[in-house]
RNA sequence: GGCAAGGUAGCUCAGUCGGUUAGAGCACCGGCUUCAUAAGCCGGGUGUCGCGGGUUCGAGUCCCGCCCUUGCUACCA
C-alpha cells in the first residue's frame, strides 16, 4: 500500500472567544483521525489557525482600548494553551492574520476577478454615527415592526418571528455606541455563485465529497434555484485586509477564514522545507475538512467554489458534525454546563473526554450528547475497569522479568484481535469511532475472560507454576498492548504509557499484528484515575455564571412555609377538560389608563392594549389594593373573550387575572418579561 | 411555512436485501471470584418498534396519512 499525502484541517476557531467543550467535539474528533492516519503510516498533516478578522475583533479592540493585533495575539495563546492541554496536535497553527495569508487573498481574488465573477452593487446599510462604522445585523436592536416587542434583533423578531432588516427596525439603536443609526449607501463587491452553479451541483451531489444529508440539504435549498451573490467586501473601518483593487474596502471575514487553512500549510511547508503546490495543487493529495454543521454552506459552496476558479485542490471531503448538547440540552451558562477547555483542564483528564466522545462520534451530523453521569459511568467502566485493568492485573507479577521468548498460545486470542484490525481501521477511516470503540471494548472483555479463567494468582502460589504465570502475563500484556495501540488515537497518552511499561514504543498499526517477546517488563504505574463525581460537579460548579439580574433577588437561603389555608378557603372546583379550557382565551394586555370610578366602590376603569389598535375597556374590582397610577403601562392578563357586560357605569369588555380574597388583598397575574401584549396564555 | 434528520428496553443506541423468538452497552437483580484502581467472570429482557391505514405468505424495515422532537432556512459570526 502507498503512502497517501492527506492535508487535513478543523475549523478555525474564532478569536473573539475561548475553546469550550463544543468547540473540542469537533478538535478531538480530527486529531483522532490525523492520529490514526499516521499510524497508518500515511502522509498527513494538521493545520489549524485562529479567525481574526471581522467586526466584532474591531469592537472588541475598542472597548478594550488597545489594538486588534494585542486581542488576537492573546486569544491565540489561550487557544494553543487549551488545545496542548486537549492533546491536539496541529502539525502548525497560523492566523488569519498573517502575511502568507494576505498573499493567498490577493492571489486567489486575482483569479476570481479574471474569471469575471465579480460584480458592483450598492448596497443600503444602517451606520453608526458616533463610532463611524456599518453595522452588522447583530448590532442594532430596536422594537419589531410587526409586533412591536421592543428591544430585537436586527434581522428577526425573538417573539413573533418575523424577518427584517435592520432599517425597518421601530427607534433603532447601535449597540455599540446607543446611537441612533441612519441609513447609508456603500459600493460593495459580490461573487456572482450563479456562474458556478453547474460546477457546484455536480461537486455536491457526487456522492464522494459529502454526507447524504449534506448533498440533500444543499440541492434543497440552494442549488434548486439561482445562487445568490455573495457580498464578500466591506468598507472601512473594518479589521481584515484591504482589497488591493478597491481602496477603502476590506474582504469580509468569510472571505480570507477559509483561504487561512492554506495559509497555514504555506507556513508549515516554510518550516518543513516543502512545496505548497504539493499539498494544494496536486490532485493526489486528499484534502479533509472537519466542520460543524453551522458553517456548511461556506464550505460546501462558496469555498469550492474559489478553489476551482483560483486553481487550487478540492476538499477531498467535508466531514460534517453536529452540536454538542449537555444532559440533552443546550450549553447553559446558569446550569455550569458551558464548560471551558481551561476550566475542563483544572479538573479531569482530557484522556476522559476524548474517550466519551470517541465512543458516541459515528460518521454523520447527529447532535452529541454529554450525559455526566454516562461520561464517569463509561470511563471508570471502560478505561479503567476494562482496558487499564488487564494491564494491571497481569504486569504485577511479570514486573522487571522479561516477557516470553516465543508467543505462548492463547487460544486464538492475539490473532483474533489482530484479524479486527482492518475492521477498525475502516471505522476510524469512516469517522465511525463509536463502532470502534465497540470493537475495541469487545476485545477488552475477551482479554479480561482470559485473565479470570487461568486464574495466575493462584497457580502463583506453586513455584512450580512459575513458567506458566509467566507465559499468562505474556499473552494478557500483549492483548492489553493490541488495545492500547487500537486506542492510541483516541488515547495518545495511554500508547506512551504502554511503551514504558513493556518498553517499546507504539508507532505503527500493523505492530498489532505481531506479539511483543522477550522485551522487559516495568513496573507497573497507575495509567488513569478514576472519574469521580465530585470532580465533575467541581467542574460545572466552576462553570455557572450567575445571572446578577436573579442573583440579588434570590433569597439566600429560601424557606418556604406555605400554609393549608388559601386552598381551604376555596376547595378545588370539579375537574374540567383541556376543551374545556381552551374556551377560556386568556391574553397577555398592557394597561394603557386607569382611572377611579368616583361613584363606585370598589371599581376602576381600565383601558387594555392587546396590541396594534385593538383595545378593551374592563371594570376592575381592584380599587381597594391597586392605585390607578400604580397600574398604567403594566401588562396583566385578561379573559379575552368573555361575553361583554353592560355594567352601570359603561360597558365591560372582558376581565383581569388576579387572586387573593379580595379588598385590599387582591394580587395581579403579571407575565414574566418578554411577554407581549396579544399573546395568548396557554 | 418549507426542507432535513430522528421517534426501538428505565437511559444511550444498533437493527444489512422485508424473513426464525427484535438486539448491545449502561443501570438494576442474583451467583462466582478476590490478582487487579470497590476492578473481573457467569446468569437474568413481560419492548403497544410514535399513531393509524395499506402492500405482502411475512413489516421495526416498503408505501400513504397523521402526531411529536431536533436542526436548518444565504446579504449574522
Amino acid at each position: 500500500m502507498t503512502a497517501r499525502r492527506i492535508l487535513v484541517t478543523a475549523a478555525l476557531p474564532y478569536a473573539n472567544g475561548h475553546i469550550h467543550l463544543g468547540h473540542l467535539v469537533e478538535y478531538i474528533q480530527t486529531d483522532i483521525w490525523v492520529r490514526f492516519q499516521k499510524l497508518r503510516g500515511n502522509k498527513c498533516v494538521f493545520v489549524c489557525a485562529d479567525d481574526t478578522h471581522g467586526t466584532a475583533i474591531m469592537i472588541r479592540a475598542r472597548q478594550e482600548g488597545r489594538s486588534e493585533e494585542a486581542v488576537i495575539a492573546d486569544m491565540r495563546d489561550a487557544h494553543v494553551r487549551d488545545f496542548a492541554g486537549f492533546d491536539i496536535a496541529f502539525d502548525n497553527y497560523g492566523s488569519t492574520n498573517s502575511p502568507e495569508n494576505r498573499a493567498l487573498c490577493h492571489e486567489i481574488w486575482a483569479k476570481i476577478r479574471e474569471a469575471g465573477l465579480v460584480k458592483e452593487e450598492a448596497v443600503e446599510q444602517l451606520f453608526d454615527p458616533k463610532e463611524g462604522t456599518f453595522l452588522a445585523d447583530r448590532f442594532v436592536r430596536g422594537t419589531c415592526p410587526r409586533c412591536k416587542a421592543e428591544n430585537q434583533p436586527g434581522d428577526n423578531c425573538s417573539k413573533c418571528g418575523a424577518t427584517y432588516t435592520p432599517a425597518e427596525l421601530i427607534n433603532p439603536k447601535s449597540t455599540l455606541s446607543g446611537a441612533t443609526p441612519e441609513v447609508r449607501s456603500a459600493q460593495h463587491l459580490f461573487i456572482e455563485l450563479e456562474k458556478l452553479h453547474s460546477f457546484l451541483a455536480e461537486w455536491t451531489q457526487s456522492g464522494e465529497h459529502l454526507q447524504d444529508e449534506v448533498a440533500n440539504y444543499l440541492k434543497g435549498h440552494f442549488l434548486g434555484d439561482t445562487l445568490r451573490n455573495w457580498d464578500v467586501s466591506r468598507p472601512a473601518p473594518y479589521f481584515g485586509f484591504e482589497i488591493p483593487d478597491a481602496p477603502g474596502n476590506y474582504w469580509y471575514v468569510w472571505f480570507d477564514a477559509p483561504i487561512g487553512y492554506i495559509a497555514s500549510t504555506h507556513e508549515w511547508c516554510k518550516k518543513h522545507g516543502e512545496q505548497l503546490d504539493d499539498w494544494w495543487k496536486n490532485p493526489d493529495t486528499e484534502v479533509h475538512h472537519f466542520i460543524g454543521k453551522d458553517i456548511t454552506y461556506f464550505h460546501t459552496l462558496f469555498w469550492p467554489g474559489m478553489l476551482k476558479t483560483a486553481g487550487f485542490n478540492l476538499p477531498h471531503k467535508v466531514h460534517i458534525h453536529g452540536f454538542l448538547t449537555v444532559g440533552g440540552e443546550k450549553m447553559s451558562k446558569s446550569l455550569g454546563t458551558f464548560v471551558m477547555g481551561s476550566t475542563y483542564l483544572k479538573h479531569l483528564d482530557p484522556a476522559f473526554i476524548r474517550y466519551y466522545y470517541a465512543s458516541k462520534l459515528g460518521p454523520r451530523l447527529d447532535d452529541l450528547d454529554l450525559n455526566l453521569d454516562e461520561f464517569i459511568a463509561k470511563v471508570n467502566a471502560d478505561l479503567v475497569g476494562k482496558v487499564v485493568n488487564i494491564a494491571s492485573r497481569a504486569a504485577k507479577f511479570v514486573a522487571e522479568q522479561t516477557l516470553c521468548e516465543s508467543y505462548p498460545s492463547d487460544g486464538g486470542l492475539f490473532e483474533a484481535a489482530a484479524a479486527k484490525a482492518d475492521v477498525i481501521a475502516d471505522l476510524y477511516e469512516r469517522c465511525d469511532y463509536n463502532n470502534a470503540m465497540r470493537e475495541i471494548m469487545l476485545l477488552a472483555d475477551a482479554a479480561n475472560k482470559y485473565v479470570d479463567e487461568k486464574q495466575p494468582w493462584v497457580l502463583r502460589k506453586d513455584p512450580s507454576k512459575a513458567a506458566e504465570v509467566r507465559e499468562i502475563c505474556s499473552v494478557a500484556l500483549n492483548l492489553f498492548r493490541q488495545l492500547a495501540l487500537y486506542l492510541s488515537p483516541v488515547l495518545p497518552k495511554l500508547a506512551q504509557q504502554t511503551a514504558e511499561l513493556l518498553n517499546v514504543p507504539i508507532q505503527r498499526w500493523d505492530d498489532v499484528r505481531s506479539p511483543l517477546v522477550g522485551t522487559r517488563v516495568s513496573p507497573f504505574k497507575h495509567m488513569l484515575q478514576r472519574v469521580s463525581v465530585e470532580q465533575v460537579q467541581a467542574m460545572t460548579e466552576e462553570s455557572k455564571v450567575v445571572d446578577p439580574a436573579t442573583a440579588a433577588d434570590a433569597p439566600a437561603a429560601p424557606q418556604w412555609n406555605d400554609g393549608p389555608e388559601a386552598l381551604a378557603a376555596e376547595p378545588l372546583a370539579a375537574e374540567c377538560t383541556i376543551d374545556d379550557f381552551v374556551k377560556v382565551d386568556l391574553r397577555v394586555a398592557r394597561i394603557l389608563s386607569a382611572e377611579d370610578v368616583l361613584e363606585a366602590n370598589k371599581l376602576l376603569k381600565l383601558t387594555l392594549s392587546l396590541g396594534g389598535d385593538s383595545k378593551r375597556q374592563v371594570f376592575a374590582g381592584i380599587k381597594a389594593a391597586y392605585k390607578p397610577e400604580q397600574l398604567v403601562g403594566r401588562l396583566v392578563i385578561c379573559v379575552a373573550n368573555l361575553k361583554p357586560r353592560q355594567m352601570k357605569f359603561g360597558l365591560s369588555e372582558g376581565m383581569i387575572c388576579a387572586s387573593g380574597p379580595g379588598g385590599k388583598d387582591v394580587f395581579l397575574l403579571a407575565p414574566d418579561s418578554g411577554a407581549v401584549p396579544g399573546q395568548r396564555v396557554h
